[in-house]
This record gives structure tokens, sequence and C-alpha cells, in this order.
DNA sequence: CTTTATTCGGATGTTTTTATCCGATTTACT
DNA sequence: AGTAAATCGGATAAAAACATCCGAATAAAG
């Protein structure tokens, strides 16, 4: 569904914004621990993040990465997958077609799209800030 | 969303049924001029579907790729996906946790399975007669 | 000013996916 | 029997995705 960098990336921007919540900044070690990704490939993708004003990255002792509260409110998951995977995921032709156009449909256009439609519209309305509601309860994770 | 094998699977499993309704056995050269696929990547995806028993493969002059109009009403979207791409669309998190667990659920599984399980209805709904049906009468398309 | 903690950026390496090549095999037709 | 038409199967190649390494840059603290 979503490419391994994406994936690390919400889990990345979702801890982020569940730390920041607190006041609290962090390093890429700390994220990479707490959300079981690779160390390395975790920092090219907090670049991205940090490049499309997604996340806040501070060089040098005490530095690391946060987000301020308004931009997770703000923040959606659609915004993060959009930064890393680009807009095959909302425009793509499920079969492969060079475009998905509705005026020369695949076989499953109209079954597809609506699938599509779906995942877009859950992208969009789900927040960064609703991200974290579960985790500070214990109700949900980010690692496993 | 599909791997490309598994695109160019639907999409030469949807032109041999088409091609099987009248009749016709098909050749692996007509098919992935058909359905513009690179050929010798398209031979391996058919020797899987052939080996899944979704199509019929024979060798030899006057062979070719074909289906029983049984199985052509029976084969789903959904065996072909399983086939080449395995389950973890159906099966796999969304966030890409090692697996998911409603006991231990991500931040977003309830709404990603919501969506993993329209996707999943959908392909297990759609036969390959279905798929032919547009095509007989030029409202969709199998290249572009 | 030096040390320490941190991200940045480019080069490099590994693995998986995508794709090609070619000889072997099978079948039908002459 | 010989030839042509077709898939099969294994080796190989190319591209993309995934991942690591390491020196440079930056910033705070001693
Ligand atoms: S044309 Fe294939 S999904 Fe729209
Ligand atoms: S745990 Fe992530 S989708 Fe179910």
């Amino acid at each position: 569904m979503f490419s391994k960098a994406c994936e690390y990336g919400i889990r990345a921007a979702t801890y982020i914004a569940m730390q920041s919540i607190d006041g609290r900044r962090v390093s890429l070690n700390e994220i990479s621990g707490e959300i079981d990704s690779p160390t390395a490939f975790t920092a090219k993708i907090l670049q991205q993040l940090s490049r499309n004003g997604i996340i806040d990255a501070t060089k040098g002792a005490n530095g690391g990465y946060g987000m301020s509260s308004t931009d997770i409110k703000k923040t959606t998951l659609s915004q993060i997958v959009f930064a890393i995977d680009g807009d095959n995921i909302y425009a793509g032709c499920g079969l492969g077609l060079k475009e998905c156009n509705a005026e020369k449909p695949c076989p499953v256009h109209d079954k597809f799209v609506f699938i599509r439609d779906n995942l877009r519209q859950m992208l969009e309305n789900t927040s960064l800030h609703e991200m974290t509601l579960g985790l500070a309860t214990g109700l949900t994770y980010l690692k496993r």
C-alpha cells in the first residue's frame, strides 16, 4: 500500500508529534528506537519531512526534531504520504494504465476510484493530533 | 497498491478471458501487445497464473493461453492478486508493524481495516467475466 | 576554544522488483 | 522425419527500493 519509507515517515511523525505535545524535542536515535525503524534510513525520511515543512529539525547539541502544536493539529496523513510517496496512490490507475482516466477507464475504474477516494478522505481527515490520542492511553502502538 | 506483476497479471487474465469467450486461444505475443506489457516478464506472470490453475497454458503449435467458461465466471480478482502478491494486501498493517493485530493496533488500524476490507470485498466480488463486459462494448480498456 | 551532541548531504552498498535472453521442450502440420 | 510455433525454465541484467557509512556543518555547554 505505502512504501516502507512512507510507513516509517508516518510512524516517526506521529512519535515526534506525541513528544512535542509534552514539550520534548526528540533525537534521531530515540525516534528510530521507539518506532523500530532503521536509523540511517529514518534520517533520510526525516530530512524529507523537514524540507516539506512537516517537522522542524534543529542541528547541534539539544537539537533534534519537533513540531509546533498548531502543525500537529493541522498536518494530516495525506500530507505525509504525498511528501514521501507522491500522488500515485491518489491518482494512479489500479491496473497500471498510464493514467487513470474516466473517459477511457480500465475495467475496475469505478470500483477502484471508490476505494481510492475512501482512502484519500481517510488520510485527509486524519491529523497527527488524532494519531497521538490512543498512544498516550496505551490503546495504540507504533511498534510491536 | 498492487505490484507491476499483479497489474500485468490482471490485465492479461482479463484479455485471455475475453478472447476465450469468443473461443479464441491467445499467444504470449498477442497478450503483451494488447495489454501493453513487457513480453518476457508477462511470460513469467502467465506461468504463475497457470501453475495456480487460473489459466490454461498449452505448448506447441496452435498452443497458447485460454480459460474455460466456468473458470471465467468463477475466477475473481482476489484469486489473481493472491496468486501473485500474496496476502499482504489483505492482512498487512498499514503502518508496517510486523503484523496487523486488533489487540495491539497501530493508530490507523480501525480506519485502515475498513478500507482494506472494502478492497478485499471488491476483489472477491469481481469475476473475470464481469471484467470483460465493458471491453467488448468499448466502454473499458486494457491499455492506453 | 574545545568538546560534545546533533542533523545534513553525498557516496556507497544491499535487496527486491522488474525485465530480458536463450536453449529446452512440446505440439501440430506437412 | 523435419519444420515451425509455441510455452517452459533457468541464468542473467537493469532499475528501484531499502539501507548504511562517514565526513561536514551547526549549536550548546564547559
Ligand atoms: S483507469 Fe484504471 S483506475 Fe481509473
Ligand atoms: S495494526 Fe496497523 S492496520 Fe492493523
